[in-house]
DNA sequence: CATCATACCTTGTAATGCAAGATACCATGC
DNA sequence: GCATGGTATCTTGCATTACAAGGTATGATG
């Protein structure tokens, strides 16, 4: 009587869990951005829901990752833009070695042959 | 007064949500094991803490994705050697097509250039 | 009997993606 | 004016799950 979530559905949401961080610093390393615009890349890309973003960022932004500047639009409201610190540059840079080592070791336990 | 969790250190945990049954799965596919081996690999492999290991087989025995069997050990306590089930054969396929093509596209994301 | 490695297990905490919904701006059509 | 729809922000509550800390028990070694 519960179909709303099969045990593959929750394991790709929890894979996500990490990684949407450093896809948030990957996309803000080559240019500003903001959670709206970022949120519909990341839903296209890996599945990301909307609601997501918002939580995502304020709590990047408290750990003094990015620092953001409103930005009126002509096409809608104001955009909050946010840009990456020099703090948020390192954790990006060691952030993507921990996933380059952690998928590397996944991979060879899935490919393993041998 | 707290480096109990860097926020560096936290993603690394999450990011191993959803992937360390895939890594169970991938290791019974190859053959019979028990909840301490299984443990002991992925934490040289991954660094899988060992009691994450008994909630997770627990979970999948109820999901029908293993089934268990005890044999006596002469080097200690018996243990309870889990084999997939043609369910857990399927999700298996099913969750490394998904692992890879969420891989794939994080690395994008990542690698970019262009 | 004490100790150590093996091997099983439980309880509680922390972290976070998401659904659902709220608020508000701006342009278009009536 | 006013309804509608896309843009853009945000909040609340729930479900999931890795881990630390601790517990139980077996068998070999001293």
């Amino acid at each position: 009587m519960n179909e709303s979530t099969t045990p593959s559905e929750t394991a790709q949401i929890q894979l996500k869990k990490g990684a949407l961080q450093l896809c948030v610093l990957a996309m803000l390393s080559r240019k500003e951005s903001y959670a709206y615009e970022i949120s519909s890349t990341l839903a296209a890309a890996v599945g990301m829901g909307e609601s997501t973003i918002y939580p995502l960022m304020r709590r990047m932004q408290k750990d003094g990752l990015v620092e953001s500047h409103l930005v009126e639009s002509s096409s809608g409201p104001s955009r909050k833009y946010y840009r990456l610190t020099d703090a948020g540059r390192g954790l990006f840079e060691k952030q993507k070695s921990g996933w380059m080592a952690f998928t590397t070791a996944v991979n060879e336990i899935l490919g393993d042959s041998r």
